[in-house]
RNA sequence: GUGGUUGUAGCUCAGCCGGUUAGAGCGUCGGAUUGUGGUUCCGAAGGUCGUGGGUUCGAGCCCCAUCAUCCACCCCA
């Protein structure tokens, strides 16, 4: 059989795998400064906590997992006759694979909620999955970083995490425009033009601006019965720009005043003259994911053409399914694999985030070959990474070698060296080679 | 879920109107060179042409199905 891996899926590489260490190493310390604590949830998780929490398109891309065992017997038989698969599912799965991290973390948060002092801060760097068909930055496994914080409702935290996505972006080196908005002022937006009962449908509308305009955004809306009137109410509302200025349009939705407050409270916290990358207000910013209240976010890459990188908001009621109310939150995730595909593009990993490797022994005979293997002991115990060719091949095939593995450092070890007591030390890039006693080069190797 | 694109050697790709034994470059391996890689020269290995069916005297090429890929939509990170 041909050896094959699932759609969507990827293996990763060596040199792949340094590079993405190295940015979640920058992720994760940049959590760890902020002071959020470490968490990991199980890959599956049961269907009933997933399923309506991601909307109807959401709980389509759901991966179940079938039921072990004889799953047929509990199958529902009128589902089966029908071939209704949708009905099913539920008979024959009872678990499925985790679409986010937001989610499993506030049943994290209920299951585990006597053992928590509140606010609690948490970040988990973990995998998700989603049935969707690949395309550009688009996989059906990939990598979330997410920080939240549940138990307050300060808006501090709001200003803190856009701190958190400015920082972690700026040092990996990616512009970036983060855009916010909230959903307070999108349903502002709903009640002042009358139909706050289409905030649904609006909201996907107008998030489409920047993609097919004004135009576009009227005809859909229209498309949606949303009545001609509401859109010239909306289309006023749209090319507002600055959120005061929306005060007096609001007067009338109490909700969208909250909404307005909240952003500026957010800037009583939040200076964008000290940010490195770009804080922007967009009112079109609507984000699908139904348990947003509050603020919401969505970061996207300059200078490349990808999907947003990240995004999070505020959800008051998310641990409510779950039986725990009046516990609000909030939180932001960064997309991994979508970073690491604008950091690959912009050339954006340094050549430190590989070649780990430092030095390799090369030996000539039986002998000497004992003899590195000493020496290798002694410079490993120093701290260095080091390694010997596994035996005492043709020169020309162990500094080949050498040059696949990209060592910096070649040590060679013939009877004359090891006479004494010496290794010939060779820079491989540069070709240069000096002779040096074994404490001499472990000197050199800790330059 | 909808629409399109592309599947030929490990990789990138040629392959004429359907016609004999499917090619190149790069990479790999061996040698030139028994203490020197990355350069050069010589040689070799490597293919169920994505898979299954069909049309045809004959299919890498045409048709159908299927799987995968990439792209767009939807949605999203």
């Amino acid at each position: 059989m041909k050896p094959s891996i699932p759609k969507g899926t990827r293996d990763f590489g060596p040199e792949q795998v340094s590079k993405r260490n190295y940015m979640f190493g920058i992720i994760r310390e940049v959590f760890i400064r902020y002071g959020y604590q470490p968490i990991e949830t199980p890959t599956m998780e049961l269907l009933s906590t997933l399923t309506g929490k991601y909307g109807e398109e959401g709980d389509r891309l759901l991966f179940k997992v079938l039921n072990n065992g004889d799953f047929l017997s509990k199958a529902d038989e009128e589902a089966l006759q029908n071939r209704d698969s949708r009905k099913l599912t539920a008979s024959i799965a009872e678990k499925g694979l985790r679409y986010d991290l937001t989610v499993p973390f506030a049943r994290y948060v209920v299951m585990h909620q006597n053992e928590l002092s509140f606010p609690f801060k948490r970040y988990q760097i973990q995998p998700v999955w989603r049935g969707d068909r690949p395309q550009r930055g688009r996989y059906q496994e990939f990598y979330q970083c997410d920080v939240d914080v549940v138990g307050s409702n300060s808006l501090m935290y709001e200003a803190e995490l856009v701190q958190i996505y400015d920082e972690a972006f700026r040092r990996l080196g990616i512009d970036v425009v983060i855009k916010f908005n909230n959903r307070k002022v999108l349903f502002g937006i709903a009640e002042a033009a009358g139909i706050p009962e289409h905030f649904m449908a609006m909201t996907m509308a107008i998030d489409k601006l920047d993609k097919v305009g004004i135009e576009g955004v009227r005809k859909e809306m229209l498309e949606r019965s949303i009545p001609e009137t509401a859109t010239e109410k909306i289309e006023e509302i749209l090319s507002v720009s600055n959120p005061l200025d929306l005060k007096p349009l609001f007067a009338d939705s109490p909700t969208g005043l909250k909404g307005i407050e909240e952003i500026e409270a957010f800037f009583q916290y939040f200076d964008p003259a000290k940010a490195a990358n770009e804080v922007r207000f967009d009112i079109t910013l609507a984000r699908g994911l139904t348990y947003y209240t509050g603020c919401i976010f969505e970061v996207q890459a300059k200078g490349v053409q990808m999907g947003s990188i990240g995004g999070g908001g505020r959800y008051d009621n998310l641990t409510g399914i779950f039986g725990l109310e009046g516990v609000s939150g909030v939180g932001v995730s960064f997309g991994a694999d979508r970073i690491y595909d604008v950091m690959e593009e912009l050339n954006l990993f340094p050549a430190e985030a590989l070649d780990s490797l430092r030095l390799l022994f090369i030996a000539f005979d039986e002998a000497t070959h004992r003899y590195a293997f000493q020496l290798l002991g002694q410079v490993r115990a120093a701290g260095i990474n080091a390694e010997l060719y596994p035996e005492p091949a043709k020169m020309k095939k162990q500094m080949k070698y050498a040059n696949d593995r990209r060592v910096p450092f070649v040590a060679i070890i013939g009877s004359e060296e090891m006479a004494a007591g010496e290794v010939t030390l060779k820079n491989m890039e540069t070709g240069e080679q000096v002779r040096v006693g074994a404490e001499n080069l472990i000197e050199q190797m800790k330059k």
